[in-house]
DNA sequence: ATCAAGTACCTTGCCTGATATAGTAGTTGG
DNA sequence: CCAACTACTATATCAGGCAAGGTACTTGAT
């Protein structure tokens, strides 16, 4: 049943990154390793964000102003350190998202004529 | 009224120029500015793949045995290089397509509580 | 007590692919 | 005759994914 299964390459992750980040860091506020672990979970192991990715986005993102960040207490294992989406953040965010929308409607508008062809 | 417009960022054109290019070719065989025409021609000019960046593609899906080529005439300007896609080709495009789909749908699934209070 | 495994974060270096820039050559229109 | 267009190529830069390998702390099992 799973025929349609497909795999995230790289080049297609490039795409997605900080937007996940983003948006898993919009709903609350979350460390690294929380994330890392979050999109694991809710992909059913099917993706990761490797770690060195992720926390490149976060490093990333903060510096251009979208994420602000303080230590937290450590539960477990090391200390935390907690990420919270600025408004500059929310904003990017959502350029990220139309973005995206942009690249489906591109790529259905290109390829209109082969797409039913590949459906075979 | 064109609110929702995007633009396409290069980690985005990342994801998409090898499926594009063998769309393309899927329809008809064509010889590389012409398929730099035809993209810009199709998105009315709001999408310009380079030319660097589409000669490179092309290279690359040839290298991989995804598309064969030949010198045919040149009607005005320098002589014309036709590709065709190959068997191999043909597959490429279709996991392209299917990793496209996929990725657009772990993208809803990691997204989903966020998604709705983006759209505000 | 020890030790593997898990948590949590960081660093370095490699590699791919987009893009800027520039160049070659032929053709066409004014 | 020259600008503009066609058609392709080559080089160098840069961003970002990822492998590999740390560090440091905690927990559970033996």
């Amino acid at each position: 049943m799973n025929a349609n299964q497909g795999e995230l390459t790289p080049d297609l992750i490039r795409g997605m990154t900080d937007t996940i980040v983003l948006g898993l860091l919009l709903e609350e506020d979350r460390y690294g390793y929380e994330i890392y672990k979050e999109i694991l979970r809710r992909s059913d192991n099917t993706f990761e964000l490797k770690e060195a990715t992720l926390y490149a986005s976060i490093r990333r993102l903060e510096q251009e102003g979208c994420l602000s960040s303080h230590w937290g207490e450590g539960s477990r294992g090391g200390r935390r350190r907690y990420y919270s989406v600025t408004v500059r953040g929310l904003d990017r965010y959502r350029r990220s998202l139309r973005n995206w929308t942009f690249a489906k409607q591109m790529l259905d508008r290109l390829l209109a004529r082969t797409e039913k062809e590949a459906a075979l």
